[in-house]
RNA sequence: GGCCCCAUCGUCUAGCUAGGUCUAGGACAUCGGGUUUUCAUCCCGGUAACAGGGGUUCAAAUCCCCUUGGGGUCACCA
């Protein structure tokens, strides 16, 4: 039998990082398999706008390269894949169960069912239903529903059974049946509820394998009572545990960021985000875009294949010490029996990691575009497909090397890219190096003239000349150099100098000379 | 509160199913050293964990029980 998973979102507008995870051991293993990864989504409460709600969603998907055979937009032949359009599916099942004794109409008062919850609570006991309903006559029934009158329809939980799990990952576990309310399965509008309609469509759908969250275990015996009521055959179930937030064990919530942020395990992720973000012209703090969500690794810049491999190395581990995967190893690696029981942390530290690598994998010519998007996004080149522009991002890119993790952190160069006007001097190192030192400015105006004289203006003989100019000078490389990078770069550190004057050229580097050795002067006057 | 799940370095984890080879392995972070004009990279090295208590056993991180702690879930939400 050919393996099928699904993923069931329900269209929130975003994408939820731990979902994702969810979503990727459910791709995985069905890739595993060479079976199907369906998608379908679980609106069964009326939605707004759906495109508004939905696109993240699939955008997700997609970024990372996780491919659906059934489901939106690639349709199917199980479809539609929208709970809303499948109604009739869940009417048909609603008559078998109510024919066959499994579900009963329901008509007490929901006010009623509430004040017995409560008395059953305070009086610490377990609620179970009361199932008055049940000892009404056919003829009651049908005078009931002449008169319309409202009810909902639950299932009969046989209660003396006790249902056994299987779970993949959990192992047994098992619930008692005597100890649980009967269910709603239906509204009184006859709408299904998601316990109900689930389990129609994971049946409809040929499901072989629920992989999902683990908050839906205690859904899972309600479920699987229902899958026998339908007679279908029962699928088999793993619950993954749910993607915490840094440092702790509690789930990661779109609701907490504020939290997070405080979050010292958090704030090397908040910093990169919020640098690059503000340069992008979205605004870090509006919350819309946060690190709970898929969306906001993709416009930092992050990388499919390090999202991906921090991901599958949350709860799921191949061996004592393979940490980087790339998809076609892990769909040929993957195994729900080596998915962790106890919710993980999200390591942003470890993601970052992840990123190096995968960026360090990538082609230059994927770094390239990667970088002209952010660029272009900043508005600091005009043309993305402009030769000359691209040739240049390409030799920073080069200069930049490993600094490089994820796309945003090309605008720690962005030297490169601003006019000298515009270029911002990191004014305490400014102070310490440029303006303070006695002869700093001196020998920076000396330099300045040696290479104004000089013709071949790149990296190695650009070396050599400030390396003798250091000695002659009686210098140590230690106080000119960086005098001469913050002036040129604005920075007291980065990639190496001498490449980055000759990228930069001789006007720029002469003329922002000048305007560094004026400010400083400036500041030098008591 | 009822029910259910979980528990190894700061973090992610290996080891647990079939107890000994575990003076508990790896990765990230961190600290120290080396390379480098700076930063980053890279190389070398260090610190650092079986939640606690009882059993079972010649032997327990591994099996059993209890305690503690953490988490999830208890809707005419999904």
């Amino acid at each position: 039998m050919t393996v099928r998973t699904r993923f069931a979102p329900s269209p929130t507008g975003y994408m939820h990082i731990g979902g994702m995870r969810t979503a990727l051991f459910n791709w995985l293993w069905a890739r595993h398999n060479q079976g199907q990864f369906i998608l379908r989504i679980d609106d069964t409460d009326e939605q707004r706008n759906m495109d508004e709600s939905l696109g993240p969603i699939l955008a997700a998907f997609r970024w990372l390269g996780l491919n659906w055979d059934e489901g939106p937009e690639v349709g199917g032949p199980h479809g539609p894949y929208f709970q809303s359009q499948r109604r009739h599916l869940y009417v048909a099942a609603l008559a078998r169960l109510l024919e066959s004794g499994h579900a009963y109409r329901d008509f007490e008062l929901s006010a009623d069912t509430q004040a017995q919850r409560e008395a059953a609570e305070k009086e610490k006991r377990v609620y179970v239903s009361s199932r008055a309903s049940l000892s009404l006559k056919d003829d009651e029934v049908a005078k009931y529903l002449a008169d319309g009158r409202p009810c909902v329809v639950r299932l009969l939980i046989p209660r003396t059974d006790k249902v056994v799990i299987n779970d993949h990952i959990r192992g047994t576990v098992e619930f008692d049946c005597s100890l649980m309310p009967d269910p709603v399965i239906a509204r009184s509008d006859g709408s299904p509820l998601y316990n109900f309609a689930t389990v129609v469509d994971d049946a409809e759908m040929e499901i072989t394998h629920v992989i999902r969250a683990e908050e839906h275990l205690s859904n899972t015996p309600i479920q699987i009572l229902l899958h026998r009521a339908l007679d279908n055959r029962t699928p088999e179930w793993a619950h993954v545990p749910y993607v915490a937030s840094p440092g702790s064990k509690e789930k990661m919530s779109k609701r907490k960021i504020d939290k997070y942020r405080t979050n010292p395990q958090f704030q090397k992720l908040f910093e990169l985000g919020d640098q690059v973000l503000s340069r992008i012209g979205i605004d870090p703090k509006s919350n819309d875009l946060s690190p709970v969500m898929v969306a906001y690794y993709q416009q930092v810049g992050f990388l499919p294949a390090g999202v991906l491999n921090a991901l599958v190395r949350l709860g799921w581990s191949l061996d004592d010490q393979t940490e980087f995967l790339s998809h076609g190893e892990m769909i040929r690696k993957f195994t729900l029996d080596r998915v962790i029981q106890s919710a993980a942390g999200l390591d942003p530290d470890k993601l970052l990691n992840f990123q190096s690598h995968w960026m360090s994998e990538l082609p230059a010519n994927e770094k390239l575009n990667g970088c002209l998007r952010m660029l272009k996004q900043a508005g600091l080149i005009d043309d993305e497909d402009d030769k000359e522009t691209q040739a240049k991002v390409s030799r920073v890119i080069e200069l930049a090397a490993d600094r490089l993790r994820v796309f945003g952190d090309i605008f720690q160069v962005d030297e490169f890219f601003v006019t000298d006007e515009e270029l911002r001097i990191d004014l305490k190192n400014f102070q310490k190096r440029v303006v303070q030192p006695e002869n700093a400015v001196v020998l920076l105006q000396d330099l300045r003239q040696r290479l104004s004289d000089t013709d071949d203006f790149t990296a190695v003989p650009l070396h050599e000349l400030l390396q003798s100019f250091a000695v002659e000078k009686q210098v140590k490389v230690g106080d000119i150099f960086p005098a001469l990078r913050l002036c040129v770069t604005g920075k007291a550190q980065g990639a190496d100098l001498f490449r980055s004057i000759e990228l930069l050229g001789k006007v720029c580097v002469l003329h922002r000379l000048d305007r560094a050795i004026g400010q400083a002067e400036s500041q030098r006057m008591p």
